[in-house]
DNA sequence: TTGAAAGCGCTAACAG
DNA sequence: CTGTTAGCGCTTTCAA
């Protein structure tokens, strides 16, 4: 059996009460006695019992980080701001996937079933009521990254997406000449992928185009997907002015691959952009033009906000908008190197 | 203030003990009773506190999981594994980044310091004496993973490193022609970048050959410093029978990226492979031979160890070896299509 | 089959 | 400055 607080205070000839002052860092106790309980504490190795602290305090000193997904760079990156913020607010990271689908009973179940958890960071990528309802059943602090709730009860995270796609359409229409855009999301439902499309169909409306619907894909986000598809297709893609805009890094590296595979030139024959501005985005042929997206500090924010929460339960909900990067690289016309 | 098991028993009209029965699925409870506890907590919408039952249980269900980083895609898919597992075996999952090169004092402290965790998994890369010593104090199960720590006591997941590299090298050496090796590996203490090296000689060995100590270069497996290394040194490379072994894919694809800009033909004339099979070495020009390391594998067994370890604390310790595999693709003179 | 009661280890009034 | 004591919410003998 452990030791114990009273294990302790045997040893020190005290009280327990005077060992948890002397835990807590209460300055309240003498420093002989202090010493003396010190003492005790390192020869016995004694640590505080984690949950009769907890079910004093109410509090776990845990947070917890939903993901729809723990696949890729993106998600990992997010997972690795949190973890640096929460270690730093003195907190511990627990990960969640969603998976689910529109399904997000299992979460709820998880969450909710018996947690110790302090309070909870969502990532939504696919908004529907449902998951508006869902959330606000947790029983804890939610912060919502990435998910446009306006007005919602809860803290959030947002991305201002459409800045980001805005600048990236102007380029390439302004400074590479695109005019006819090819646009490759992931699911229709998906929040990144409607807002990079919105974006693209209003710098195109400031030209006076529009996007043939036929040139629009909806994927998964993924490689071999986006690869797959450009192999049956770019030869009907090839033309002067003509640009793939991926909603992501990965497709855009399947579309540029499948293009080298073709032996079309890029971005002569065809200019390609990526979105988030992952690794692979220096490691193609050519380096993506890309909008940097910042994945960890997205991260950090959401549970940087979520302990500030748990510390003031009152404080009225707060957002944080964080401006993605435009990153010019040689996939789309101008060859600035970066 | 949340609901207690109290609330529960007198809405149902039953002790508290009964509820408690009810909550804990023992059929010990009369049908009838239990139908009317179980409307209660619905209605209540109770949730048994965790803290308590963790008192007395002295389990949190958590565990957790410490890893040298967390950036890039090699730790990212051992979470990912690991969370998977974790959730199915009940349990849920605490990351950790050691991060802090030989002194694993903040881990410790991080770990020991009041903590809910059931139990904790490790990856050790950088085995020292220090490491070995902290690992012995951490007041709960360990398991220790892709650290050769033989006859150590604790469980253990190790990658047949070894095997799989020697199955590259062979590959190169015999299939390809290889003659003389590059290597370019880690820090000289990482475990993975020793058991790479030594099989690197291993097979050179075997066909009477050594490589020359200028020929090793210890990096930190990344793309941009094995690209910048290649953009010095490329041009000593080139020959026929030479090839180039990264210790990981970003780094061999930071090779490939300055032979492509150098102008040099991969794999005419310079071989290069990597290791680890990670997403990035299906996408090089030409695309990576490379050896899969099951890396989300590595994190489900290293945490179904522990959650078995947790569950019977008496059982001997177990190893678990998970062996790679060589997967050819047409960076290296094969041009198998995989 | 159910209830009463004894803690689990700790914190926080409240006295002294 | 220190000790006494009353819980926190739950599980679990032990009796009934």
């Amino acid at each position: 059996m452990a030791v114990s607080i009273l294990d302790v205070a045997k040893r020190a000839n005290v009280s327990i009460s005077t060992v948890s002052r002397v835990v807590n860092r209460s300055e309240l106790v003498n420093a002989k006695t202090r010493a003396r309980v010190e003492t005790a504490i390192n020869e016995l190795g004694y640590r505080p019992n984690a949950f009769a602290r907890g079910l004093m305090l109410r509090r776990s000193e845990i947070v917890g980080l939903v993901l729809p997904d723990l696949h890729g760079e993106f998600y990992s990156e997010i997972i690795r701001g949190a973890n640096i913020q929460a270690r730093e607010s003195g907190y511990n990271l627990v990960v969640f996937s969603a998976r689910d689908r529109d399904d997000s009973q299992p979460l709820l179940n998880a969450i909710q079933r018996r947690t110790l958890l302090d309070g909870i960071a969502v990532m939504v990528s696919e908004l529907t009521d449902r998951t508006q309802e869902v959330l606000a059943q947790v029983p804890m602090p939610v912060v919502v990254l990435d998910g446009d709730v306006n007005g919602g009860p809860h803290d959030n995270v947002v991305i201002n997406q459409r800045e980001g796609a805005v600048a990236l359409m102007r380029h390439v229409v302004h400074a590479c000449g695109a005019r006819r855009m090819l646009f490759i999301g992931g699911l229709e439902t998906n929040v990144d992928t409607i807002a990079r499309y919105e974006a693209c169909r209003q710098v195109l409306a400031e030209i006076g185009r529009d996007i043939d619907p036929a040139d629009v894909f909806h994927l998964d986000y993924e490689y071999e997907t986006a690869y797959n598809l450009g192999t049956q297709r770019i030869s009907d893609w090839i033309g002067d002015g003509n640009c793939v805009f991926a909603a992501n890094d990965e497709m855009a590296a399947g579309i540029l691959a499948a293009a080298n595979a073709a032996g079309i030139a890029v971005p002569q024959q065809l200019a390609v952009v990526g979105f988030d501005d992952t690794r692979v985005a220096r490691m193609t042929h050519p380096p993506l033009t890309t909008v940097r997206v910042p994945m960890s500090r997205m991260g950090a924010s959401a549970i940087e906000l979520l302990c500030e929460r748990i510390g003031d339960m009152e404080r009225p909900p707060r957002r944080v908008s964080l401006s993605p990067e435009l990153v010019i690289r040689e996939s789309c016309g101008h060859a600035l190197r970066v």
